[in-house]
DNA sequence: AGATAATTTGCAAACGTTTGCGAGATGCTT
DNA sequence: AAGCATCTCGCAAACGTTTGCAAATTATCT
């Protein structure tokens, strides 16, 4: 192991040798150096001989005979070093590849670099894309991300705060759970200088940051579509009444089709999961009354309501039209593909980090932020 | 800020003064202490307005007279401790809601209990669960987990190595990229001392430690399920050539047919994604051939052929049959839902968790293991 | 040449823990 | 009363960085 490391670092070496000349291109961070070799070799391999795996700041200064600060301040290219200098500890740094150790940097800079998300759980269309987006430009910035499953458990919810606590993370994004009521702590992360971005379920105090859905707008064009199509009679179906994501929906649906003054007649249900948006649509269908249009306020109602269609045998949109709010993902599922109103999550995670970013650098609160939701055709309605 | 700490830690004391003779409870780690108050008021006081954000051992030290190290020994439960002390030390942490920091930990003790997961993207049905199934176990250990997403591209992948290197993860769990050839970024982990498991697309060298489906039963189970069925013709839709799991899966598939020897008829085809399996099917339902069974061996694959068997208006399984191999989310979503061979993404986030434990408690290379492959029966076949 | 300025580098403290070792105090044995 | 074991606890070093400040060196200016 040690022997392969000293290969290793002569072979690089040794391929400056046969270029002793090469000018050093501080861009690539390659080029010549000139200490002695004996010394270079008796210090590397004491060093070595203690403890070969990692490289440290340390170990490069006993190496090159510079002290470790310099070794530090030449590796992060500060103006006080000389180029020469940095030169060459850069070049020992690549061949011995030195990687800074996290948790020292981390507890000298009291900063993580790492960001908390807290979502309900992480197997669903919409917060794995949101997770997926943030991920992404976390990584461009230089950001870990550390995810954490409530579970809509509010004892877990809790400890992955701690969790997040304790390891002093530069931001959280989280998504209360459905029956989170006690945000307080959430607001020990303030105290503690953690920068919160809430998503999706949010809480409904002010002063906090927060990135929405354009809820609201969602159900009024869903409704729209649906009474500029000219419908008779539509079921809508809707999730679990507490949630504030429920209530907006609903609110604004049912507001746009009285406004409207139109004589299209509107039935409402909520459903909790897939299988009872199922029972419940398979149950209308059954029923004397023409049901014309279904509107599915989710991916989870949509796919219980397309399985007691196709149960049925209806066919979409010939027999009945159908229409949800949705990531788009379960919509493109079928054919023909269902129509929409798009909610991304992956627009969601690019708003939050900005937001997020924001935050970081000193705007404390900022004015609640929405993604806009637009109708995607497919052939359902 | 100061004042409301203030309040709060007096709010406990005065609790405390009207039950003074409540005995220990080392369980609960609750109980009464009685140092005297100005001593301490003045202490807290003077290391409150230093800095008031976060609760250290050394905080907590100067606050009771006693070293650092005795606190740090008391909130471990140190045996050298005595009882009387670990009471006080315990009560003063409580309430100043003391959490270690987690960097000095990992600093000190060259562990970081957080693991590293990277796989290709987190936006899919299989990735998702595994994902949840790691997520879930690591919290019930005391571990945080790390995601990284390679995006099937090979610099970020190695950007992520990088990245849990410089965190110093205790272990990675690792999906290879489906072009990733090159696995000595991979390899320097080892060196790193960071256990690796490697799970699902996996490095074919041996000496590693992976987890896998059972991908060769998978197509079996398969193949005998069409044969039993007594199908005539049938059309084999594979994925990616070059991915271990997808020769295996067509190997094992082929060669049930071959061995039984039987007069069914074998059509394969592959598939890169979703839109080109939808292609493919559209293409040979249009031709005068009969085909009466279709076989996707992958999620993706099976969303195209059934929008190809939609848009066609065939229904199932009257007039064509189709089998997948899966997770299962997919096929619950149609009706009649789809019959599959599991291969749960779930199972496989707990096997490679506890071969995970294995290895960091001592074990260095254990054989390869497998989540078993079983066939759920929908009604499409 | 001497003084001053600019450049380059090192010292040492700090971040918050953990832990081997040793010291003082107490209790027990003969 | 002396010896010894046991119980408590503190000292100090270490983990690998970053950074204010001072020191040493070199360049520049009268």
């Amino acid at each position: 192991m040690r022997d392969a490391l000293l290969l290793k670092y002569f072979m690089v070496k040794s391929s400056e040798f046969q270029h002793p000349q090469k000018s050093f291109n501080s861009s690539t961070h390659k080029g010549y150096n000139s200490f002695v070799l004996p010394y270079f070799l008796s210090n590397l391999y004491q060093r070595f001989s203690k403890n070969m795996t990692n490289t440290t700041l340390k170990k490069i200064s006993e190496v090159l005979g510079f002290s470790i600060s310099t070794i530090s301040r030449a590796l992060k290219n500060h103006p006080d070093i000389s180029i020469k200098t940095k030169q060459k500890v850069i070049e020992l740094a690549l061949a011995l590849d030195y990687e800074p150790n996290a948790s020292a940097v981390q507890l000298r800079t009291r900063h993580s670099k790492i960001f908390g998300v807290m979502v309900p759980t992480i197997s669903n269309f919409f917060y794995d894309s949101f997770i997926a987006s943030v991920e992404e430009e976390s990584r461009k910035q230089g950001f870990s991300l550390i995810i954490l499953q409530s579970g809509d458990n509010i004892e877990t919810e809790n400890e992955n705060l701690k969790l997040c606590r304790q390891n002093r993370v530069s931001g959280l994004f989280a998504c209360l759970g459905s029956n989170t009521k006690d945000i307080s702590g959430f607001l020990k992360m303030k105290e503690q200088d953690i920068k919160t971005i809430f998503f999706d379920k949010v809480p409904e105090i002010d002063g906090l940051n927060k990135v929405c859905m354009a809820d609201t707008r969602a159900g009024e064009i869903a409704a729209e579509t649906i009474l500029r199509a000219k419908k008779k009679t539509v079921l809508a179906i809707f999730g679990n009444t507490n949630l504030s994501i429920t209530k907006k929906r609903e609110t604004a649906f049912c507001a746009t089709f009285k406004s409207k003054n139109s004589k299209t007649k509107l039935l409402v249900e909520h459903a909790s999961n897939s299988e009872s948006a199922r029972k419940i649509v398979s149950s209308w269908l059954n029923k004397k009354i023409l049901i014309d249009t279904i509107f599915c306020m989710s991916d989870e109602i949509l796919i219980g309501a397309l399985k007691a269609i196709q149960e049925k045998g209806f066919s979409i949109p010939a027999d009945i039209s159908i229409i949800a709010i949705s990531n788009g993902f379960i919509p493109g599922l079928y054919h023909p593909s269902i129509t929409y109103v798009e909610t991304s999550g992956y627009q969601l995670g690019k708003l939050a980090f900005t937001q997020m970013m924001a935050c970081l650098a000193g705007s404390d609160t900022i004015p609640e932020q929405m993604v806009e939701a637009k109708l995607v055709n497919g052939g359902s309605i």
